[in-house]
DNA sequence: ACTAACTTGCACACGAGTGTGCACAATCGT
DNA sequence: ACGATTGTGCACACTCGTGTGCAAGTTAGT
């Protein structure tokens, strides 16, 4: 590997070069790792990532768009695969439920969720995204009209906003380093918070209902919960923040 | 003007060159419009909206770069010198301050935000930041103390995910056209949400005080009450949305 | 072992942006 | 009205990233 800015992460020590589909993927991942990082991370970087050349990358890809393209699609269909089976009667269970299932598809969520606003690109993700975020719009009219959700934001800001805050929390996940569980409290609670709930009415919720439980994910398909020690483990940022003891799950 | 893109959006029939100084803060100006909707628009695009010349630009500052770094600075000095002064006793109206005075720099804070979290400038943004930042840290730890905030999310933690929100309604109000008045209430209430109170009591707080309340911006300095009439200005969005009446003021 | 598939290594053409130089026009200040 | 300041119009050099072409390796599969 000559010119190539070296490969900076992960793997690297294996066979220098596989089977041919292999590569394809591998090159997708790699872009979404880069992507994740540098919304515009050239060719040279992604193929680096996935331990290729460049040339090497127009060997899967006629364009650098296409790969985007591909990640995009393939993102957002996954997305949109996990969020519409979602359901249930109570709305705000499907609120936290849209959160806890973002936070699966961090990775892929993140780049697409970018990809939305920004770029020429942004009608296609949006497009793509569209059911989903209709279904959420549906279900936070549905939670106001039943009366569990808050009154005071129009359901279809209301949306923009959960999904908002949704997306901040991943964020902060790969900024900060939230472990898995963590992660998947954070998110539900977050978005219930600006649901309406206020943080107890949230935290009661959540632990009151065993579709919210952390679930450990296993390869495919099955998934398994995972009881809720009381464990409290401090304070996670470099601060000085040596006050506040935190009662419930230390978020 | 001849290879310029055209000058797309607004002034262009006064004067075509004025004096010395006020094209200078006028690049500025148009910088942070350009940038606000594209991250890294051009010089080219920037100028024009300036209404003059790529080249003219290099008459007040040598490098694209420098231009850049006097939108960031002086935005995060704007936005510091308006947070820092915030001060209450009681933490969640601090965070509501903190809000409603975001919302005053919406264009600022947008551009700066952003500059904050990529690019080459990160590091340069998030140092004119942390005074900022490191005031609402204190704010919400001080809040937890007091238990009026929620305690399920460690502080600084939570200190981020409130600029989150906040944030995430100055974007909606630049997408959406939010009006200053709405945009007023919903920082707040945002915010307040994610600190931890229910939607009610969020209301309830900035109904009560009289601090909160909208103010006209004015000139220089002075801000006058505005009287909440109860108007009910129906849905905001183009969608089907018939169904739910919202009672509180429709943000 | 041998072929077909895949990669690598350059080389080159392009396009978009930045940064500069210089002659010429417009304009402000006085 | 005049001169210094400031903006305009090119032209040019340079960088960075994309997209292609082609010859020469390397590997998977049989």
């Amino acid at each position: 590997m000559p010119t190539i800015t070296e490969t900076p992460s992960p793997a690297r020590a294996r066979a220098p070069r596989r089977d041919a589909a292999e590569n394809r993927t591998a090159l997708i991942e790699a872009a979404i790792r880069v992507l994740n990082r540098d919304i515009d991370g050239s060719l040279e970087t992604i193929a680096a990532e996935a331990g290729l050349t460049r040339r090497a990358v127009y060997g899967h890809f006629a364009t650098r768009d296409d790969l985007v393209r591909e990640v995009l699609t393939q993102g957002a269909a996954r997305i949109g695969a996990s969020i519409l089976p979602i359901q249930h009667t109570d709305a705000r269970i499907e609120i936290a439920l849209y959160g806890a299932t973002l936070w699966l598809q961090v990775q892929h969520a993140s780049v697409t969720a970018e990809f939305a606003v920004r770029g020429p690109h942004m009608r296609l993700v949006a497009e793509a995204l569209e059911p989903a975020r209709a279904k959420l719009r549906a279900t936070v009219r549905r939670g106001v009209r039943d009366g569990v959700l808050r009154r005071d934001i129009a359901p279809d800001r209301l949306a923009r906003l959960i999904e908002g805050v949704a997306l901040d929390v991943l964020t902060e996940a790969t900024h900060d380093g939230l472990d898995d569980r963590a992660g998947h409290a954070l998110v539900m609670v977050a978005a219930l918070s600006v649901a309406g709930l206020g943080w107890r009415e949230a935290n009661e919720l959540v632990a009151a209902t065993p579709e919210l439980a952390y679930r450990v994910a296993s390869a495919s398909g099955t998934a398994s919960v995972v009881n809720d020690g009381g464990s409290d483990s401090g304070g996670s940022d470099g601060g000085a923040a040596d006050d506040t003891t935190i009662e419930e799950p230390t978020r």
